[in-house]
DNA sequence: ATGCATCCTGTAGTGACTACAGAAGCAAGG
DNA sequence: CCTTGCTTCTGTAGTCACTACAGGATGCAT
């Protein structure tokens, strides 16, 4: 019985114990064989699986889509084009929320520079959020 | 009794019934006087509360930094001080979000303009997920 | 045998909501 | 008055991606 139990697993990809388990709940993760005191054991596809998902979550994709990456990727499965449109999409969503950030910041930058530190109610960070304020 | 219901202050302020009950249940919002049926009645000073707690999301704070806010809000509570370092912490957060979320998008971006729509196993968004491809 | 580290399953919590279920309230119309 | 349709109530549970136990079992070294 060749192979790794879960807390090497967990050192060897940087991915919490209780999330691997989890994963293996939600199905992202097969149960790997276990030994005859109910140990799991991890071979190189589980690893390389494992890492595959936190790569992926590293990204930002969903665990929905990475499930649908994992699908993509067996073998003879789906041309790169699926594959591709998941990930536009989600290049997409991280272009908009870049976009709204910098709205954020702007605006809290400029808000915190007329911040003098003077008393309340003399406070534009607090004016920008109260209506009666502003 | 002068007033309006959870439903038109919902409407009013574009914030959720459940979302309203949830905040009142969390004390982010104090109990609004009840008609004889039980029914919520709220007045000038709870919307305006509630909708100083949603522009403070739609900013990005968190609820506990709202609350905080919503402290030191108060008449002769504290200096615009205290308020700017509770923004300025949450503006450095944003700025670290943008600051990752760029990485992201190069990279993603980058992948993905290598992805010629060829067969699997010829995927460079895969490829960069997994160890073994890459 | 003992002690310590690792692992197991099951349960519950995190943050900020969101969605019911089943019952009650309310107003308008017949 | 009754009926209808909408609004509101409380309590419970779910979402997403984890995270943290509790209590017990396993495994290894001394």
């Amino acid at each position: 019985m060749d192979g790794i139990p879960i807390g090497e697993l967990s050192r060897l990809t940087g991915v919490n114990i209780e999330t691997i388990r989890y994963y293996e709940k939600i199905k992202m993760l097969q149960p790997p064989p276990r030994t005859e005191g109910g140990r799991r054991i991890y071979g190189p596809t589980e690893t390389r699986v494992l890492a595959f998902i936190r790569r992926g979550r590293e990204l930002g994709f969903g665990l929905e889509d990475i499930r649908a990456l994992l699908a993509l990727g067996g073998p003879g499965k789906a041309s790169c084009e699926d594959v591709r449109k998941i990930a536009s999409h989600h290049l997409d969503d991280i272009r908009t929320k870049i976009a709204d950030l910098r709205k954020l910041e702007r605006l809290l930058a400029k808000t915190i520079t007329q911040c003098s530190g003077s008393r309340v109610p003399d406070c534009p960070v607090l004016d920008i959020l109260d209506v009666r304020r502003s």
